[in-house]
Parts: C-alpha cells; structure tokens; sequence
DNA sequence: TCTAATGATTTCGG
DNA sequence: CCGAAATCATTAGA
C-alpha cells in the first residue's frame, strides 16, 4: 500500500515546526525522558542504563509525542557508530527515530540515505514513505521556488521512486481492468440504479469493493447526465432564438426527457472509449 | 506543459 | 444511508 498524502501524517503544526537552530546543548541530558524507564539515572552513557529494548522503546514515546527536539538529543547522546551496525542502531524504531530528526530538521540527505539503507517493517511505511515524498516534493518547491500543484508532484514521485526499504512494490490501479469496466458497463445499461445486493454481486463479479462499484455508478450517471446537459444546450444553441424567447417549451422540453436524453447519450460515450485490450 | 479521462471525496438535501 | 453535484487527485497522452 502506498501512502501518497503526506498530510495524512503529518498535522500542519508538525509540518510547519520551525528547525531548531537553537544551540542547546547535545550533552546535557540532565534528565531521562519520561516514560517508564525513567528511574534509570540519567547518565551520558546509555549503553550501561538502558538496553536495546528499552532505548528502542525510549524512541517510540518520544516519536508519538511528537517532541522531535528531545528525541533528536536523545539520540545524539547515544553511542553512535557511523555504519549503524551495532545492537542499538540495529533496531528499527531507532531508524525510524533518525529519520524523523533528519526530516524534520531538512537534513534530507541523510534521511534518503537511512531510507535507503535499511530494511523497514510495513508497519513503518506509511509514515516514512510520507517524509520521502514531503522531502522531495520541498525540495523540488525550493528549487523551482514556487508551490508545486498536484501534476508536478505526481512528476517528483515519478522521478524519485520510493525505495523498496520502505514499500512492498504493491501498485494502486487507477483505472480498472477492461474486463472489469465491460461488466459495469452492461450492468449500467442494464440498471444505472443497482442496489444494494446487485452492487455486491457485481463487486463479486468484478473483484472490486461494493463502494468501489457505487463509485463507478455514481461517477457514472453524474458524466452522462452532463454529458446530456450540454448536449442539450447545444442542441437550444442550434434552434434558432425563437425557441429562447419561448422559454422553456421549445424545441427541447428539459425534465421529463431526461432519462431519454441520458441514454441516446450513453451509446456515443459508450463507442468513444472502447479502447484498449 | 496542457488537457482529458477517471476514480475518490466532500457537501448538501431528504 | 443514498443520490446529486461539485471538486479533488492521479494518470496518460497530445
């Protein structure tokens, strides 16, 4: 599954944290985070209070209290070694811990470099796939200087594609099969108006969800209806004026004929998109 | 880069 | 909850 609104994560209180560029000091970590492990005392080594374990879980609190600043000290005081191979860095959340302060501080090099080099659990990738693509979309924004609008970030996630470290390869299909739109398609003519147990069935039929088919349905009805509306006034446009100065009783009375209207309109939209396989 | 096609979501009224 | 309308978002192609 592929998570592609950063927003769904990120709030904009987050999303607009200023970058710490205060000089707090890194080492003074006069008190412990408060958790439950708390009752260690706080020492500059880690190593000898907290476990593995605990300095993982450690990041989990401060990550979901979204206090990055504290989590970014936390982790700078830990015996850091520059491969990340030992016991502690080793444990995802610690990963994932760096590459929140990495994000969040614009580092974005080193956060595509932890993306890269590290293998995360599904559960991770939501939230790092959103800072892949948020760190990209900013610094596409920088370089082009103004806001990117939906089609140039659909160009940036084309551009950089999320690291298999951080997604199955699974791919969201946005248009559905031939075969599937077929089906609806002979459904619709059918029954434009399906209920509730015919959508099960052609959900079934389909392998699409039963929303998923009222989608198709309601999207459905919605372009043919205006695709009849405009017909209908070009169709008004065409008649000379008099029929405009007789108002509404012309040469096309609206309202009643609009079923009729809708599906003489269906065999033309019907024909123009039958492409493909 | 612009636009068309299309699936999904939101808003409103019943 | 359902349908209609408007609108958004993603994608492909001119």
């Amino acid at each position: 599954m592929v998570f592609r609104s950063p927003l769904d994560f990120f709030s904009a209180s987050r999303l607009l944290l200023p970058h710490f560029a205060d000089g707090s000091p890194v080492l003074a970590r006069s008190q412990s985070p408060d958790d439950s492990s708390g009752a260690c005392a706080p020492v500059a080594l880690p190593g000898l209070c907290f476990s593995a374990a605990q300095i993982a879980s450690v990041c989990e609190t401060l990550e979901e209290t979204g206090d990055i600043e504290r989590l970014a000290r936390f982790l700078w005081s830990l015996p850091m070694t520059s491969d990340g191979r030992d016991s502690i860095s080793e444990h995802e959340s610690v990963q994932r811990a760096r590459a929140v302060v990495a994000f969040h501080t614009g580092s974005f090099r080193e956060l595509y470099h932890i993306l890269e080099t590290h293998r995360f659990t599904r559960a991770s990738h939501g939230k790092l796939q959103a800072m892949w693509l948020e760190a990209h979309y900013r610094e596409a924004e920088k370089l082009r200087g103004r806001p990117l609008g939906p089609v140039d970030k659909y160009r940036v996630r084309k551009k950089f594609p999320l690291p298999r470290t951080i997604w199955d390869g699974e791919q969201k299909t946005h248009c559905f099969k031939e075969r599937t739109r077929g089906l609806l398609r002979e459904w619709y003519l059918q029954d434009p108006y399906p209920n509730p147990g015919k959508k099960r069935e052609l959900a079934h039929a389909t392998g699409l969800t039963p929303t998923q088919v009222g989608n198709w349905f309601k999207n459905r009805r919605q372009r043919d209806r205006a695709a009849a509306a405009k017909n209908r006034l070009q169709h008004h446009h065409m008649c000379s004026d008099r029929a405009r100065a007789l108002s509404r009783g012309g040469c096309s009375p609206d309202g009643s004929t609009e079923r009729a209207d809708g599906e003489t309109l269906l065999s033309v939209t019907d024909s123009d998109s039958d492409l493909d396989v």
